[in-house]
DNA sequence: CGTTATGTTTCACT
DNA sequence: CAGTGAAACATAAC
């Protein structure tokens, strides 16, 4: 269920399992999860260690004591999965690297849209991909910066990662309902008001939901997350929280509460 | 059986 | 060239 305060979670995870111990064999199942061919994973990670992480958005730079630095993305339906036995290998662990200690760290992907690849410099690799910073050290100014050439709904905005690193889907609309903005608002229509509530509401949701270690149920009733279903009810409102599509993505909101920004 | 799902990439069009 | 929207990718679950 990766957005930002998922991945950030993986990060720790990975950083308390799998970091300086030698890796001993890789394995990959299907080759389209590698934007790398595989041999080059085998190469550059055997025999090798990892040794720190950095994440920008959703995106996770692992760096290791050879050459290159491994870039892990999570896609829709992926998680990191440290175990110790073989037989324990998760049912969609289709990337495992094995350790000294016979350990065995899985990238479970059950849906494929995840991916490896390996590169040479996390600052190359975030410019070529338009990566903007991560939405939770973006300043106000770059935020306003990479705002305002834009003429779309700013849920399809807020998803963009070029504009801020890391927001996805439920964050987006969470960052509305929070700052009682219309999903379908042009960014050109916003006040520089509503740009700093959005601001606010973005930082909120980020800071709350890694507080929350990303389990939904422990984060405050306010958050729309808990009720991001048709048939549900608007805590504030009472009435049903709507769905349409915006940005081609299931898009929820609260039409009393969220007002459209002319 | 049809629809939907937490994301990114590609491609055609403006 | 930059921005936009739709489609594609692969698969499970409802």
């Amino acid at each position: 269920m990766p957005e930002l305060p998922e991945v950030e979670g993986y990060k720790i995870y990975i950083d308390s399992t799998c970091l300086n111990k030698e890796i001993t064999a890789f394995e990959c199942r299907d080759a389209r999860l590698l934007k790398t061919a595989s041999a080059d994973f085998e190469k550059y990670l055997v025999n090798e260690k990892l040794t720190g992480t950095k994440r920008i958005g959703k995106y996770l730079f692992v760096k290791t004591s050879g050459k290159k630095i491994l870039v892990i993305h999570f896609g829709m339906t992926g998680r990191p999965n440290y175990y110790k036995e073989k037989e324990d290998r998760p049912k969609y662990g289709h990337i495992v690297l094995t350790f000294e200690n016979g350990f065995h760290f899985a990238f479970e992907n059950k849906r494929k849209f995840g991916w490896w690849d390996l590169t040479d410099a996390i600052a190359d690799y975030k410019a070529a991909r338009k990566l903007s910073d991560d939405a939770r050290d973006l300043s106000l100014e770059d935020f306003k910066t990479a705002l305002g050439k834009r003429k779309t709904a700013i849920k399809a905005v807020l998803m963009d990662q070029s504009v801020a690193a890391g927001i996805g889907n439920w964050m987006a609309d969470d960052i509305l309902y929070q700052s009682k903005i219309h999903p379908e608002s042009k960014v050109q229509d916003l006040s520089e008001k509503n740009i700093d509530t959005i601001f606010k509401a973005m930082k909120n949701v980020i800071e709350v939901a890694i507080k929350n270690e990303a389990h939904y149920p422990d984060f405050p009733e306010y958050f729309l997350i808990h009720n991001r279903k048709e048939g549900a009810k608007c805590v504030h409102t009472g009435a049903e929280i709507k769905k349409i599509k915006v940005g081609g993505r299931s898009t929820y909101f609260s039409p009393e509460w969220q007002e459209l920004v002319k």
